[in-house]
DNA sequence: CGCACTTTTGAACAGAATCAAGTTTTGTGG
DNA sequence: CCACAAAACTTGATTCTGTTCAAAAGTGCG
C-alpha cells in the first residue's frame, strides 16, 4: 500500500466495493461532462467519494426552493428538469432548462442561498455534491477547480447568450435558436440531434423565451407549414437544419 | 522574522515599498468590493502582489476585444465601462455596466477566450489579475476562493435578473428596474443614489434593455412628466423612488 | 373513460419598432 | 474661444409584431 505523504482527503485507492462502483463518477455515462479530463486514479476516487449518493426526484416534484439555504450543488444523472424564479408579481419565469450532466444550485454560491426553484419535469436522478467538500477539493486538485471555474463561466456566458436572444431577436428567431441549441446539448449527450421529445410545456418555453404560449405554438406551426421542423405535440423533427439556422440568424430583426 | 512553514507563494510580511503602497489592495478604497473579509495581512499581501499593476484605459478603448485569448481578469478601480457581443448580423448587443469593484472578464474562464468586448465610457483605470495566479493563490487561501466562487455565482444571478427583466417587463418597467438597479450600485460605493450621471448612450441602454433608444428616450421623458424622474442630458435624479418601485414592479405587465 | 390540462387557431388590440424631422449637445480644429 | 460638423437626443406619425381574449379540439393522466 502506497505511503500517503501529506494531510489530505485523497483516499487510498479503494477497495472493490461494487455498491458504490455502480454510483460511481468514474463509471458513468456523463463522466466527460462531469469530470476534468486528465485526472489521476486516486483524484477519481476522490472525486467518487464527493457525490454522496444518486437521489430520485419525482416529477413535478422540487428539487430544491428559493431561499432554501444551499447545501449541495446536483448534477443530473437521468430526466429533465426546469428552473424558474417568482416576478414580483407572482408569475413564473422560466431561467433554464436542465438535462443530464448539467449541474444546478450554480447561483446559489452567491448568498449561500437558492435564488430560483428546481423543479423535476420528469422522473430523474441527481447526485448530491456537498459544497463544502467540493471547495475543500477543488484546492487539492487543481484541475477540478479549473473546471469547476469553467463550468461557473459557461454559465455565464450561456445566460449572455439568452440576453442577446430576449433583447434582440423576434418570436421565430428565439424558437428556432431555442431548438438548435437543445439539439446541440442533445448531440453533446449522445442521443439524436434531429429528433427529440420537448419535456416542457409550450408555456414553460414561452417563459423561457419571453413569449407568449400562443405566439410559441403559432411560430411553431409557422416553421412546421414551412418545412423547418416537424412537430407533433411534444416530439420534433429538426428537418431543415439549415433553413432553421437561418431563421435563427436571420430572425434577428429588430435593428437594435 | 517568522519562519516559513511550508512552499507557498504566500510572502513574507512586506518591507516598506511605498509605490508598490500606493497601488496596494490593502489600501484601496475598494478593498470591501473586491477583496473577501478576515484575511491575515500575509494573505493581503499575497493579493497585493497577485494584482499586476495599475493600467489606464482611455475613452473609446477596449480593454479587452471578443476572441483574444484570456490571460488577466480586471477590476475596474475608476471610471466606467460596458461589455458587448455582436450579433450574426453585426448588430452590437450591450450585455453589461461596469463601475469601479467589478472585476471583468469572468465570462473568458470558459474558453479561455474572451466572448465580449470591453469598451470603457470614459477614462478608467483598472487592476490586472492574472487567471493564472489568481487559481493559485487561491488553492492557498480559502477564503479567497469562496469569494471568487461567490462573485462568479453572483454574475450568474444577475444575468438571471436581466432574463427576467428582459422577458417579463415592458419598456417602463425595464427602465424603472435598471435605474434601481444602477442606484443601488452607487450606493454600495458611497456614492449618491439619488442623482448620478449616466455615462452611456440611449442607444446603449436600449441595447442593454432590448429597446430602440427612441423608446427609452419616450419611457424617461413619460417617467419624469409623472414626476419619478429628473433627467437632463445624461445627469439623472431619482425624485419619487416609491412610484419608480412601483413601476418596475407593476409594468411586469405581459402575464407570462 | 372522463375530466383537466394542453394546444391550436382566430380576431381584435396594444405596445414598441420603424420612419422621419427637428433640436440640442459635444467634440474638434481654427 | 468660437464656429462648425458630427453625434446624441426628442418628438410625432405610422406600421407591425406579439399580446390578449375567446373558443374549440386534442391528449393524457388518474
Amino acid at each position: 500500500m502506497p505511503a500517503r505523504t501529506r494531510a489530505t482527503s485523497l483516499p487510498a485507492p479503494s477497495r472493490l466495493d461494487l455498491g458504490r462502483l455502480r454510483n460511481a463518477c468514474s463509471a458513468c455515462s456523463l463522466r466527460e461532462l462531469c469530470l476534468p479530463a486528465g485526472l489521476e486514479q486516486r483524484e477519481i476516487d476522490a472525486v467518487d467519494r464527493l457525490v454522496n449518493r444518486r437521489r430520485p426526484v419525482a416529477r413535478r416534484e422540487y428539487l430544491f426552493r428559493s431561499n432554501t439555504p444551499l447545501q449541495s450543488l446536483y448534477a443530473i444523472r437521468t430526466g429533465f428538469m426546469k428552473t424558474s424564479v417568482l416576478h414580483v408579481d407572482g408569475r413564473e419565469q422560466v431561467v433554464g432548462f436542465h438535462m443530464p450532466g448539467d449541474l444546478m444550485g450554480l447561483d446559489a454560491i452567491g448568498s449561500s442561498r437558492h435564488v430560483c426553484d428546481a423543479i423535476a419535469l420528469e422522473d430523474c436522478e441527481v447526485c448530491e455534491i456537498p459544497m463544502d467538500k467540493l471547495e475543500l477539493l477543488s484546492r487539492e486538485i487543481p484541475a477540478l477547480q479549473a473546471h469547476f471555474h469553467r463550468i461557473l463561466s459557461r454559465e455565464i456566458v450561456r445566460d449572455h447568450g439568452m440576453m442577446l436572444l430576449l433583447g434582440g431577436m423576434r418570436a421565430e428567431g428565439r424558437l428556432a435558436a431555442f431548438l438548435l441549441g437543445l439539439s446541440q446539448r442533445f448531440a453533446a449527450r449522445g442521443y439524436s440531434s434531429t429528433e427529440f421529445v420537448l419535456r416542457m410545456t409550450r408555456a414553460d418555453i414561452g417563459s423561457y423565451l419571453g413569449l407568449k404560449l400562443e405566439t410559441v405554438s403559432r411560430a411553431l406551426s409557422r416553421m412546421q407549414d414551412n418545412g423547418l421542423i416537424g412537430v407533433r405535440n411534444r416530439h420534433l423533427r429538426i428537418i431543415d437544419r439549415e433553413k432553421l439556422q437561418a431563421a435563427a440568424a436571420h430572425c434577428a430583426g429588430k435593428a437594435t
